[in-house]
RNA sequence: GCCCCCAUCGUCUAGCGGCCCAGGACGUGGCCCUCUCAAGGCCAAAACAGGGGUUCGAGUCCCCUUGGGGGCACCA
């Protein structure tokens, strides 16, 4: 274990192709961690080199979701760096020219199969029950022949020429040597048809040129990191340490999840994408603290950990290799346990929006009142809504059968809210101070159970059967509405014991 | 089919040869607190996939089996 970290130059690199999810949170999030930890830069990359599965917005998203999350990047396409463009689809001359430097030294060469050709041939090989692989029909065209059809307009791709013979091994810093026979690897393309680098290439090149020291990305590029490293020795360069983070499953554990069951999950309150996460009361600091030990622990019993503690602590070593099944269970205990971290002030401002798109014009007043009293009881902060909403209603909405307490008689109940009335109706100001005692000596005197008539209470003033503490609710919404929703409530009783 | 990776409670995990008849957390059950709901406190049930080795000693190292995951595009 080196104390001194040399300062880690990571990147970000997604495509903009679609919602940003969990697995690219997490990765982002570890990039950042390692790069501000070590006093290092993190970069955001955008690898758009395939025009035809551009998301228009995508990008955007995709950077917003980052600053909610809380990782502002150092360099990237909008606030450019010493390495830019930060952007692949600005990048194309580059990967050219590295793809030519591989042609001329023998570790690339022009292919002049056409698709149709080639999927003919993957399918017999399929039908024999072979691996599906690049026959090789261009591998030893003549180089100067090729170079003569390339110039006359032939349309080519260009391949890595990978070796027939021996091994390869590269290090990953999670499972250390992984070594593969290269005859298992196949002739990849790195540039297209049309001009453009593919990943293989482009993600090289750019790693090198902006001197990135760690590749954290996800396990699905395991099979092709020894195809990587061939392609950069190949260049000459030095590999950067590699990091393959496990997948996500499923809640269940089976598999990754699908595009479908991605969309229908929102439906029950939860999502694998940012944005939803976002809508649905999650909070950055709860998505960040559960996305960490998602794949990566500190020890055998912390578990609350704010970004600041995340710098200090995270490790690779500790990283996790083995997949992981989402718990989203847990996403909205850490959800709940930082928002009862939240300060108060700031707690009441996240609120707002809430509020608002539910239609009720908060006040930052009233809601700096509230936050105190539904802190506790929020796993998401769009909870409040349905908690708190009473508070910016002029009326609530009373169902008379629930201001009949449990135990008690319609008459009974009706006695209870009477004699309620009198005893807040002769104080100046309701307060827990001032209403709790005499309306727990009430309580006594009727011979009834705090529950019964600070129930029917709650229900003829907030409309709710579960609500925040009474006497502090009452509080904020004031005595005369208080006292004009009893009145209201007495009524409603009154008529039902007539009938 | 071929290649790669992974394997501790239901789930996320601690464990890097003796400190482990395996610790924490979520969830679950019970109790306490209590004006509802929460929050909080206490307690409980719950795991080293199987088989071979190596070693004085294996959850920890090696091999096999099994299971799971990922990859095999002119996508990333």
């Amino acid at each position: 274990m080196t104390d001194i970290k040399k300062p880690a130059r990571v990147r970000f690199a997604p495509s903009p192709t679609g919602h940003m999810h969990l697995g690219s949170a997490r990765t982002a999030l570890y990039d950042y961690l390692l790069a501000r930890q070590t006093g290092g830069q993190f970069i955001l990359r955008i690898e758009d080199t395939d025009r035809k599965r551009y998301v228009p917005g995508a990008e955007q998203e995709l950077m917003d979701g980052l600053r909610w999350l809380g990782l502002e990047w150092d360099e990237g396409p909008d606030k450019g760096g010493p390495y830019g463009p930060y952007r692949q689809s600005e990048r194309k001359e580059i990967y050219l020219k590295y793809a030519n430097q591989l042609i001329e030294s023998g570790h690339a060469y022009y292919c002049f199969c056409t698709p149709e050709e080639l999927a003919k041939v993957r399918e017999e090989q399929q039908k024999r029950k072979e691996p599906p692989h690049y026959p090789g029909t261009c591998r030893n065209l003549d180089p100067a022949e090729a170079a003569r059809r390339v110039a006359a307009g032939e349309p080519h791709v260009i391949r890595f020429k990978t070796p027939k013979e021996g091994q390869t091994t590269v290090k990953d810093l999670l499972r250390g040597e992984i070594t593969v026979d290269n005859r298992t690897l196949d002739d990849y393309i790195i540039v297209k048809s049309d001009g453009w680098a593919l990943y293989h290439l482009a993600a090289m090149v750019d790693d090198f040129l902006m001197k990135i020291t760690h590749v954290i990305r996800g396990s699905e590029w395991l099979p092709t990191l020894p195809l990587h490293a061939l392609i950069i020795r190949a260049l000459g360069w030095e590999e950067p340490e590699w990091v393959h983070l496990s997948v996500f499953l499923k809640p269940s554990g089976k598999g990754k999840m699908s595009k479908r069951e991605a969309t229908d999950l929102v439906k029950s309150g939860h999502s694998i994408f940012v944005k939803d996460l976002q809508e649905l009361g999650y909070t950055p600091e709860g998505v960040v603290n559960w996305v960490a030990l998602m794949g990566w622990s500190y020890d055998d019993h912390t578990e609350f950990f704010t970004m600041e503690e995340l710098i200090e602590k995270f490790s690779l070593e500790h990283l996790n290799p083995s997949p992981a099944a989402i718990n989203f269970t847990k996403l909205d205990h850490f959800n709940g346990l930082h928002i009862r971290a939240l300060p108060l002030d700031e707690l009441a401002s996240r609120l707002k929006v809430y509020f608002e798109k539910a239609g009720l014009a908060a006040d930052d007043a009233t809601l700096r009142k509230i936050a105190p009293i539904i802190q506790e009881r929020m796993v998401t902060l769009d909870e409040s809504v349905e908690l708190a909403g009473f508070f910016f209603r002029d009326t609530v909405e009373v169902n008379p059968e629930e201001l009949v307490a449990k135990g008690l008689t319609p008459e009974e109940s009706l006695l209870a809210a009477r004699r309620s009335l009198e005893v807040l109706s002769s104080l100046t100001e309701i307060t827990p101070e001032t209403a709790e005692p005499p309306m727990r000596a009430l309580v006594e005197e009727l011979g009834m159970k705090p529950g019964q008539v600070f129930g029917i209470l709650r229900v003829a003033v907030t409309g709710q059967r579960v609500s925040p503490p009474l006497f502090e609710s009452m509080e904020i919404i004031g005595r005369e509405k208080v006292l004009e929703r009893v009145q209201l409530a007495i009524g409603m009783l009154a008529e039902m014991v007539a009938s």
